[in-house]
DNA sequence: CATGAATGAGAGTTCATTCAT
DNA sequence: AATGAATGAACTCTCATTCAT
């Protein structure tokens, strides 16, 4: 590899890492919808024009930050595995695993639910990250069942409903509408595995 | 009508009224933040002038009506009377209390909380409107665990995850976002109910 | 009448006139692609917004600057009448109405164009208007063809071409690109009706 | 092939030629205004730099490629030999080279003239091109006089317009704002010919 | 009270050109 | 000679709000 190809490819990539980086520190100050693209590209120390050159707008970036969202959250949060005989730890794990990626990417998660608000396309990305979550959780509802837990319940109406809680829990706990976040992560945790657990009828003796 | 009745029923006031029910549909239609006064002042068949006499501007119009939405919410949401022994039947009532004002009110329950994901104003406003409902349901869980039930569970953490619970599965099957609402009422109260009475361990019976 | 609507309803008017006369200025000026309409509203005096309270956009307010050029010459531009038994006399009077329409909205009609060599929806309006030059021409062609003038010519080739001949040629002469214009009114009526009169054969005793 | 082939048609030279091409072809497709370097380098296969290592900018380039067009144009059209004695067939000749290299070169004829509408630089281009043809025409119109054909019309003003005619007819039927190009080249060749042959009073025999 | 024409700051986006590699 | 990432001036259009009538 030449010494120009080393460095013409990073040179690219270093911007648009920049980029992205300064986009969250933007946008988690000011809100999606009040972030300039010029803020943006002066906060990354680059031109207006290059922020166009590696995003088609305001738009594209904001899906792209959100695909991370995605990415990370489905990476860490899978159903059971077979033979999995401790769902409340599960369930525990993974609680943690989406209060971690929420608050570790708690702006670009506000910015996606405020632009889905508004725009079409965005409340489609914010189903299927959704979806994802749901089809976990009903799952799991669905084991209970099986082991004669909370007959009667509509499993899929119930997971949405769970993961409306812990969503909107986790999005109040990490800062929520202009307060100060909780200090304390492991009430969160406790707080919504216990409520979930028993929500669905799981009874730990 | 005479004169007198026509003075009971001004022109101001049928203007303001005009404005309030045309801003409803209008952001309905659009949401708040794409509203334009003017479109507003077209619908209610009054200029652009008119509405300025009678709101501040588009900020005081979304604060009269969340107000209207608040008061209705605080009309219909009581905490149990004093020798209440059905506390289900209960929940159930407050539960559909807050479906029904909820739908009614949705589209701007939805732009309050749109401008309270930007505006310090509105979060305060949201804030109070939410803290009412948690005080009815740490209350409420309180009540429980001086039964003896779910002990260990911290009332106030407990009771905000589960209104964000309440809240946000309304806003999810009332529309959502950009999704069909839920046909069948009893559905969302039977689940919802379902859900919060398990959750605080209240066993039926 | 009250006093109000006698002053309302004129002061948009005047902006409008006030607006369609500054931008032929400026588009004789600077042509219409480099016309900004920051410059137009400027020398109107007014604002950018009056501009687009009066003309969705830059497109608009050339189709109506257009229309006026087109509505002109279709006013004065007619067919021969039934008896006319004077046919030179008749060219001539049209040509010296394209001549003089031309010149009064030349810089419209340079710019209407410019904007058809990019612009299919300016290509429509174009060709509407040199069609209407292109009808009057061929029927003259063919009034000319039964009387026993220039057989085998094609009429509506031949009408479409001597349509282009006037209407560059008034282009060259009323300044054309960047050159002076001609001085001579006379002269170019006299050069133009006679080479169509010869062109289509007739013979002037 | 040998190293000094190599260098008879070096990389550069080849680079240049490549992005003629492709100018030519990106012209055609979106009109010179709408024409990226940056669409003309990627046609080409080569990076945007290329492009001003040869050309100094958009500009220069349509000179260069407008000049192929004159040069080309200068060839072909010829005032008459001395000996000459079939004018109209000359006309002829000269109408066919004139419309075939226009339509060979037509995006660079109309991306000129739509420059020239605007650049003064690029007017003086085309008044030059315009120019040599007039020339002619005028020449032809003179040794007409000369034979007592169309006595009192002034030469210069109408071989401008006659010129004018041929361009305009040409560009029209090529394919005009945006309509199909004529299918029978005869016909165009045969209406321009007979056209001008009357107009200049030739009598045929 | 009612009106609606006028306003203009401010946003996103484009693309010819440069220059370090 | 070739590259293409970076640049930023310049442009159009929106809409909450004002105020003369």
């Amino acid at each position: 590899m030449s010494k120009a190809q080393r460095a013409e490819q990073p040179r690219a990539r270093r911007s648009a890492l920049a980029l992205r980086e300064a986009a969250r520190q933007v946008i988690a100050r000011d809100g999606f919808a009040a972030a300039r693209v010029a803020d943006i590209a002066q906060q990354a120390g680059r031109g207006i024009g290059t922020f166009y050159s590696h995003f088609a707008g305001k738009e594209a970036l904001l899906e792209a930050l959100a695909e991370d969202f995605r990415s990370e959250l489905a990476a860490r949060i899978q159903p059971p595995a077979e033979g999995d005989n401790d769902p409340v730890a599960h369930l525990h794990g993974t609680v943690r695993a989406f209060w971690e990626t929420y608050t570790a990417h708690r702006p670009i998660a506000m910015a996606l639910f405020q632009a889905a608000l508004t725009d079409a396309r965005f409340a489609a990305i914010w189903r299927r990250i959704r979806a994802d979550g749901v089809r976990v959780s009903a799952a799991r509802i669905r084991a209970a069942q099986a082991l004669g837990h909370c007959p009667g319940l509509d499993p899929d109406r119930a997971a949405t409903a769970l993961c409306a809680m812990v969503e909107f829990a986790c999005f109040e706990w990490s800062g929520g509408l202009h307060t100060a976040p909780i200090e304390d992560d492991q009430l969160v945790l406790r707080t919504l595995t216990d409520l979930m657990t028993h929500a669905i009828g799981w009874r730990d003796r």
